[in-house]
DNA sequence: TATCGATTGGAATTATTATTTCATATTCCC
DNA sequence: GGGAATATGAAATAATAATTCCAATCGATA
């Protein structure tokens, strides 16, 4: 049988991802048993990595002898070996998000030459990211994005740091075609367009420390208006907090003095298509 | 020597953090081998997760006997609880980047809700963060950076969707002091504005397909003038790319037909501070 | 420098854990 | 439905690994 093993299976898989994809493309031929644990070790792999054999045989709810069976057919000359592929991955996904965002981040500290600026931003930004995915409320986005659906005109209101993305926001707007006015004017038209809002429309506004006062100024008129206004803003004492019905807090990394955007643009751009998906979606159901 | 654990480490650290403050607190007062241990725990914590008391040992130059004196003074009662803190830890570190995208996208295209669409937008700006920063190519990127730092005034080109980077760089230098010029004129000026740029001048363009014809055009006729252009686009087929005199490629990946910017402005920012920084150099030698 | 206590090394012991074996059950094919 | 091949369960065995023990060494103190 040692024969048939070296015979039939030269290659046995020394990473996870090929013995992953390897127990796929057998799991249909593989005996019920085998087939549980092999489900189960896919489903729970941090489990095969530090548990005992007895300890996963019994959670898979199966025999010991039967885990290394399962090793054994794989290729592997016991279920030692197996766990092996197991550990090794542990080992290396540590070493990939947290120390690679580290690295850049010691590599931008350290300072030399311009690689080190760009892996800065590079690291701020994949840290913010990372951060708003863990703390988007999630409720708040379904409640803007019904408040957004809603409106007959969507208003972006954002200044100096902020304003590439307002700008991002009515380039997708438009695209999508939801009608939507971006409050920039240079020419000192904003108030007369602001005065345009009504309750039926709505607001988008993007703020963070240090606060563009004509930002909060226009928020403040505009929602003495009674014009609804969803909020992208640092913090809970943000001014722009108060003015708002829906408010998202993101904080957002910096580098160099330069915050970074790109959690501020995911929220956006999930807000804007969000709105865009609605709005289908309540179109067809009017229709029918 | 039971009674002594119990009576002077009545709480054994049971988490990583805490493990790590403890002994970094008793680094002074520990023997000798005690302490080299101690010292390889700390930087070799992954080792400790998975090897043996006996190849950990070896691996740190001291006695397996020596590395359960170890555990015990720290309040565990043997080697394996100590592991167990080791291993905990991995268990809870966040999963990997890869895996976590993947699940993100498995998440977005599941698609119930709305969080499936920003997940999506996270998604996509950590590919494309992590993308370019595999991929992005120094030497141009300190050509780009030498070549912006001799410039006059920067104009800055982009449409549609680079456009809110366009409005990021020109933002950013004028913070920075830099001289600049946003070519984004709505009034059908730009010919105007392109006509005074000069051979000491500089350009910032961006573009990615559908190329913009406006950016291409505006492209060809400021480049005939002699400008030396920067660009930023998506493949080396890309009209712009014959334009320039330094070009980066940059991929963004795309969800729900838009397109991530975090690439883009990860290396706009490091175009503009790296800029920033050169000319401070540049200013700091002419004055010594 | 002699002595006591703490520390260390190394082997012996104990424990845990992986693996093998074999009897039994199940499945598949004729 | 009978029989061979395959799969499974359970316990025995082998292996590996943790822990303990004791003698040797080191270091401070009187």
């Amino acid at each position: 049988m040692s024969l048939d093993r070296a015979t039939m299976d030269e290659r046995v898989p020394r990473d996870f991802e090929t013995l992953r994809t390897t127990i796929l493309e057998r799991r249909e031929s593989l005996p019920k048993r085998i087939a549980q644990i092999a489900a189960h070790a896919l489903d729970n792999p941090d489990d095969i990595a530090f548990g005992t054999a007895a300890s996963i045989a019994a959670s898979a709810g199966v025999q010991p002898s039967t885990l290394i069976r399962f090793a054994q057919q794989l290729g592997f000359d016991g279920f030692t070996s197996l766990q092996q592929v197991f550990r090794e991955r542990l080992r290396e996904r540590n070493s990939s998000y947290d120390e690679r965002l580290q690295a850049l981040r010691v590599k931008a500290e350290g300072g030399a030459g311009h690689r080190a600026i760009f892996d800065g931003f590079v690291a701020a930004a994949s840290t913010s990211l990372n951060d708003i995915s863990r703390t988007l409320d999630e409720a708040h986005l379904e409640d803007a994005i019904s408040l957004l659906a809603k409106a007959e005109t969507i208003y972006v209101l954002a200044k100096r740091r902020s304003y590439p993305v307002a700008s991002y926001i009515a380039y997708a707007l438009g695209k999508l075609k939801i009608r939507n006015q971006l409050i920039e004017s240079a020419a000192g038209l904003n108030a007369e367009m602001i005065g345009f809002a009504t309750p039926a429309d709505a607001v988008i506004a993007i703020s963070f420390s240090p606060y563009a006062p004509a930002t909060i100024e226009e928020a403040r008129s505009i929602s003495e208006q009674g014009v609804p206004i969803v909020a992208i803003t640092d913090s809970s004492f943000s001014p722009l907090a108060q003015f708002a019905k829906v408010w998202f807090e993101v904080a957002e990394a910096d580098f160099a003095g330069f915050r970074s955007l790109s959690a501020t643009m995911a929220l956006a751009m999930a807000l804007t298509v969000g709105v865009g998906e609605k709005r289908r979606d309540t179109g067809r159901k009017r229709k029918a």
